[in-house]
RNA sequence: GCGCAGGUGGCAGAGUGGUCAAUUGCAUCAGACUGUAAAUCUGACGCCUUCGGGCUACGGAGGUUCGAAUCCUCCCCUGCGCA
């Protein structure tokens, strides 16, 4: 149940409360920190609540390569990580299917630049993609394995140059209307819209995600396409399979008897996707928003600079009364760009990846604990931080030192403080739209925080 | 004193006649990181440069050679063994 508490006046902004079917409670809006192994990495699961967490992503296609058979007795997240009150989300393994394959192709992230100049602009398709629509329907970058029916390979060998051929070597998935294979260590694995839904119910977070394809920002008009035609039947079958009868289903904790009342124990939300396309992305938001999930995530990829515009557009047509989330998102300036225009969750590695490599995140902006300004530096972490870092008296002197001696410890302290943090600050922002002062917040937070 | 092994860029350690300003690792410095193949990855790392190149360099001094970190002679130093 989502209930909005306030909304704003002078943005989308909105303030409320997610609370799931097995009665975890999220303030909104909120941060999502990532422990995709089920385990947030350099932060012990005792410590979570020293940081402030309250809700945690974990993933649908590492957990399934990891756990294999061990899937079958899986206790759930919950009981796994030994967080029984904070909110977990699973993420589908969609962003594997970019991830592992065009990601690594064009040896780009999900908020690339973008390089074709026909795709710039985000508005509409160029008259070159529409004719290159009209004269492949289907024929884009799309790959079979050799032994599905049909198979081809796109483009030719013939017409690659050497290097792009290396750089398609990379790519470890093949896209086909059934899901996508994963060339792994230990051979090929097929995951798909239905396999997604019944590992996640396995693995029993509170809110579990459809399974999509998330696109590369170099994919064309032409293939953004094709691949949201392909995602938005995906969108279907998960729900599906999310609401078929309890007597097929192959495990039993989707379902709860109580009181009489047979309740489903997991959210499930829709992914909007439409790469930096305003027509897709348009299309669909109504799409997928009218469909009966429980609530909305947005994916795919950005361009830095249309962000702003491509999540407007997402939330474009997705029902004011259910919660949104934007997916693998972010900074704190798209956390102020997203909670805008209606964004309830986030979720991204930032706080913790970056603290692993020596990112901290301040209220004067972000610094780098490994440079050299910070060696012998007496000044805190952050001036009046409350996080258990800063409260040991930790200096940015010390963390340089420990950093540079590969002292292990580095990595927690500077994970504590980066997730302590991105909570504090959404708790911040969470208080300024309750008040009704989120744009005077904004604008301060934009000033301050921005100046790295 | 004799025998053996060695002395290479901040360190470790390749190279044993030209493709060597010298593989590689570490350290250092800079940059990146957005649903985590990431406690990771890139780049720079003798000096100068109009970015074409120029200069000085593999313990020291000579020598052989068109050409030497690489071969020869002497010297200096280090480690191990024997006296």
């Amino acid at each position: 149940m989502f209930s909005i508490l306030k909304k704003d006046t002078g943005s989308h902004a909105r303030s409320g409360t997610l609370t799931t079917p097995g009665g975890r409670i999220v303030e909104t809006p909120a941060y999502a920190i990532v422990g995709t192994h089920a385990e947030v990495r350099c932060l012990p699961p005792e410590r979570m609540k020293d940081a402030k967490v309250q809700l945690i992503i974990a993933n649908t296609y590492h957990l399934w390569q990891k756990l294999g058979e061990k899937l079958e007795t899986f206790p759930g997240l919950h009981v796994e990580m030994n967080i029984p009150n904070t909110v977990i989300m699973t993420d589908s393994g969609g962003f594997q299917v970019f991830s592992l394959g065009f990601g690594r192709e064009h040896g780009v992230g999900k908020v690339g630049g973008i390089r074709n100049s026909s795709v710039g602009t985000g508005r509409s398709p160029s008259p070159a993609d529409r004719a290159a629509l009209r004269s492949h329907p289907g024929e884009s970058n799309i790959r079979r394995i050799p032994s599905s029916p049909g198979f081809r390979e796109f483009p030719p060998d013939d017409f690659l140059i050497h290097d792009e051929r290396n750089m398609r070597d990379k790519n470890l998935v093949r896209i086909t209307e059934e899901g996508a294979y994963f060339m792994t260590d230990n051979g090929e694995s097929f995951l798909g819209p239905k396999l997604s839904m019944e590992i996640q119910e396995k693995l029993g977070a509170d809110i579990i995600l459809a399974f999509d394809e998330c696109t590369s920002p170099e994919h064309d008009y032409v293939y953004q396409k094709e691949a949201l035609a392909r995602t938005h039947r995906w969108a279907k079958i998960c729900i599906d399979v999310h609401n078929r009868p309890k007597e097929l289903s192959t495990h039993s904790r989707q379902w709860v008897d109580g009181s009489g009342e047979r309740k489903k124990q997991q959210m499930l939300y829709g992914i909007v996707q439409g790469g930096i396309f305003e027509d897709l992305r348009k299309e669909s938001s109504h799409y997928i928003g009218n469909l009966p999930f429980d609530g909305f995530a947005i994916g795919g990829s950005f361009g830095e600079t249309q962000m702003r515009d491509v999540i407007g557009w997402s939330v474009s047509g997705l029902p004011e009364e259910k919660p949104r989330h934007l997916l693998g998102i972010g900074k704190i300036e798209d956390i102020l760009n997203g909670v805008a225009e209606g964004v309830d969750t986030f979720d991204c590695v930032i706080p913790t990846r970056e603290a692993r490599h020596g990112g901290i995140w301040t209220h004067e902006g972000r610094f780098d604990a490994k440079k050299n300004p910070n060696k012998n530096s007496k000044e805190p972490i952050e001036a009046g931080c409350a996080c258990p870092t800063c409260a040991h008296g930790m200096t940015r002197g010390m963390l340089f030192n420990m950093f540079h001696s590969k002292d292990i410890k580095a990595g927690e302290y500077a994970t504590m403080h980066n997730i302590f943090f991105f909570n504090t600050f959404m708790s911040e922002v969470r208080g300024a739209i309750r008040n009704g002062m989120f744009e005077e917040f904004e604008k301060k937070a934009r000033v301050k925080l921005l100046k790295q």
